[in-house]
DNA sequence: TTTACTGTTGCAAATAATCGCAATAAGGAA
DNA sequence: TTCCTTATTGCGATTATTTGCAACAGTAAA
């Protein structure tokens, strides 16, 4: 977990300007405990200064997403949420049919990561992704391909 | 890869009521070789028809994809891509500094499946996911003064 | 300081995707 | 076949997100 200062003096070092938005976007961000919306964030900035559009609040999470700063979750509804990185792995299983998310965490991301690296240098944020399939309920009621139904 | 009448039985046996719609679509989508947006699929079907409407097409391949028989991609900008399942591992590992797409493939993948069904009774759809990260070329930039891609 | 460069913002318009609802029509039963 | 139930469609409205652009303002250099 970052504080905020550390995440403005980091954004200034990559060359980023510092402007009042972005420092207050910043600073309520990285007191986030769980993932919001943008919105959620939007409305939480809201309370303290209507001075910040909207899309502003957009690409400033974007920014801090890119540059390593927070984790980014896409449900298959299109909706998006944003959290601080948080210790330790937090894979969420969706399940396609009812939308349920289990929150997993499993020894083999870390064979799955030194792979990455191994084969395509590619450092993977493993630690939050969200994995699409078919949970235990949903996938007793589906019947198999080509197989009668009732 | 299903033929089509393959995929309009099942659904039926599923109890989905078959439209002249939704035979088209799947007509359509399951000569589909890469992944594609709605808005190519819908524009591939107007070459034939117009009239089916978009949210129709959306509405189906939605459908498909809760169904198994269709991958989907959701690209961090938000852009959807769907395509019939393709046999093998298929994983996009998407830069989020450059956007650039590595296709990749894992052995361990196989590890972290059967970890999921073990742990959760989930079973994942591992074969097509998207895994944000940094690539090897934006990773050594990262330290430096950075240019602004965007 | 002051200046100059250019990254960033706000706003409004554009785009993508979803949703509510009335009309339609698929599929089973009679 | 004809009728009935209700899933599905089309359409328009709505929501979510992105983008273009002119004005603004951070930063470094003079």
């Amino acid at each position: 977990m970052y504080h905020h200062k550390q995440i403005v003096n980091t954004l200034k070092e990559r060359g980023y300007r510092i402007t009042p938005q972005r420092e207050l976007i910043v600073q309520i961000f990285s007191q986030i405990e769980k993932h919001q919306s943008v919105e959620e964030i939007y409305d939480s900035l809201q309370k303290i200064t209507t001075a910040i559009n909207l899309a502003t609040v957009y690409r400033t999470l974007e920014l801090l997403w890119r540059e390593g700063f927070a984790q980014r979750n896409d449900l298959s509804d299109g909706r998006v949420f944003f959290a601080p990185p948080i210790h330790g792995t937090h894979i969420h299983l969706v399940c396609r049919k009812c939308n349920q998310v289990i929150d997993a965490d499993a020894e083999s991301v870390l064979a799955l990561d030194a792979e990455f690296v191994d084969k395509y240098n590619f450092k993977a944020d493993l630690d939050h992704i969200s994995i699409f399939g078919v949970c235990e309920g949903c996938d007793q009621n589906e019947p198999d391909l080509k197989e009668d139904v009732e």
